[in-house]
DNA sequence: GCCTTGGTAAACATAT
DNA sequence: CATATGTTTACCAAGG
């Protein structure tokens, strides 16, 4: 692990103290470290493994987590949680006990979790408020709540990275137009496997800290309204929205969301790769008890700073997230036919909608296709549709146009129901009067 | 024994 | 150029 990254010949330990050398991996179990050379044999350390083995099995790590325990029981936001897999697998939320992590036993900080890295990433990731981090941050994230790593071997890191890379549950979430804060990008977890992770992480000692698990929270810098909206779809769309008193501008600005996060679907990339490498996201393939309609993108473009397609891509992910583990998605479904129909009255040349549902559609055949590999992310294919997104933006624009006629239509028609009812009951309320006299 | 999964190392490429 | 980040390949160990 020490050399691990980089490709300069010397490379640099990636965790300045802890050492580089090669060889002394394995100190797993005890973050003891470094400087021995020993260039041992990898793997020649079976002891220290098993060692740490051993702390696994006593998880008193966890006690050394109550962050991370704390966090997820709060949710990213410190919103109440609402655990939609849980509702739908029927399965109860798993509950704190604060006997659980308030046990001050702390005997070994430098226990390995009994997390695999890809749970961890995930736990990092979902627990972000943007449910997306930079590579850095979810190192951070699990220094944070794993001590172990910090006097781990560093090669932990390169393990990170190679699992963002190869699991397909996550995924690279393109910056904005070039525009970057620093290096690299963010990495978000692709909805279709939230499931899977979740399930992963069911299966885990402390299944509890399932109860983390919340809805994609909105992005800080957006403007509110759609992420609120979605916000509030997620949690109350089910019920909400069955109900048939949808306020028209809301159910324009749903489906305004809907469609700009379809037209940004359209941009999702492919997946390339081709199935060379073991498929590390085997374990975490799409259930295929759970029927993703296509392109259930991940959130592609979180970037703040990517207004429309944030919200976008937020109301995408929502709406995957929903959708592969709800069921009560026909509902939202209902309202977006709903909403779909009130705007082709409101005008009829909706080309663009269809047009762009088209696309979405032919882009929506291989969702994570092949390999299932996510590597080649949003940005790519973004390049290569460079030309075509001024397009997509102008119909953006020109469907918004139409949808702010139908919106006001619609809310000239609830204007007027509105009236009409008043008129009634006041015609009504007359002719009572008049029957008395 | 085979297969899957997870962890780790390493080489290399690319971006900043 | 140095470093961080991302990709890929390979190997090993554990568990089913």
């Amino acid at each position: 692990m020490g050399p691990v990254t980089g490709m300069t010949p010397d490379k640099k330990a990636e965790t300045p103290g802890a050492e580089k050398a090669a060889g002394l991996r394995q100190c797993h179990g005890m973050g003891s470290l470094p400087d021995t050379g020993d260039a041992g044999k990898p793997k020649a350390t079976v002891v220290d493994r098993d060692s740490a083995d051993d702390e696994l099995t006593n998880l008193n790590w966890l006690h050394e987590s109550t962050n991370l325990l704390t966090n997820f029981s709060l949710g990213s936001e410190g919103l109440p949680i609402v655990s939609p897999l849980y509702d739908i697998e029927g399965d109860s939320v798993p509950s704190f006990s604060p006997s659980c992590y308030q046990n001050p036993e702390k005997k070994s900080s430098t226990s390995k979790p009994p997390y695999s890295f890809s749970l961890l990433i995930y736990m990092a990731i979902e627990q972000s408020p943007n449910k997306s981090l930079p590579v850095k941050e979810i190192y951070s994230w699990i220094l944070d709540r794993f001590p172990y790593f910090a006097t781990a071997p560093t090669g932990w890191k390169n393990s990170v990275r190679h699992n963002l890379s190869l699991n397909k549950c996550f995924r690279k979430v393109e910056k904005s137009h070039g525009k970057v804060n620093g290096k690299g990008s963010l990495w978000c977890v692709d909805p279709k496997y939230k499931p899977n992770l979740v399930q992963a992480l069911k299966k885990q000692p402390f299944s509890s800290a399932l109860a983390f698990y919340t809805p994609p929270a909105s992005p800080p810098s957006r403007s509110s309204s759609p992420h609120y909206l979605t916000s509030v779809l997620q949690q109350n769309h089910s019920r909400a929205l069955k109900e048939s008193d949808i306020d028209a501008a809301t159910a324009m600005m749903l489906l305004n969301t809907s469609i700009q996060q379809g037209m940004l679907d359209c941009e999702k990339p492919q997946p390339l790769k081709t199935p060379k490498k073991r498929s590390y996201g085997s374990a975490f393939d799409a259930p295929s008890s759970v029927t993703l309609p296509e392109n259930d993108s991940a959130a592609a473009n979180i970037d703040p700073s990517e207004d429309h397609n944030y919200s976008a891509s937020s109301m995408g992910s929502q709406r995957c997230a929903s959708r592969s583990s709800v069921s009560s998605l026909s509902s939202l479904d209902e309202v977006y036919e709903f909403i779909s129909k009130a705007s082709h009255e409101g005008s009829d040349g909706s080309e663009g909608f269809h047009s762009e549902v088209d696309t979405d559609g032919d882009y929506e055949d291989d969702p994570l296709g092949d390999s299932g590999y996510a590597s080649q992310p949003c940005g790519d294919s973004s390049k290569e549709s460079q030309p075509s997104k001024k397009v997509l933006e102008e119909l953006c624009q020109e469907i918004d146009e139409e949808l702010k006629e139908a919106a006001g239509s619609l809310l000239h028609l609830a204007g007027i129901q509105t009236c009409l009812s008043s008129l009634i009951s006041t015609a009504k309320t007359h002719c009572h009067k008049q029957r008395k006299k």
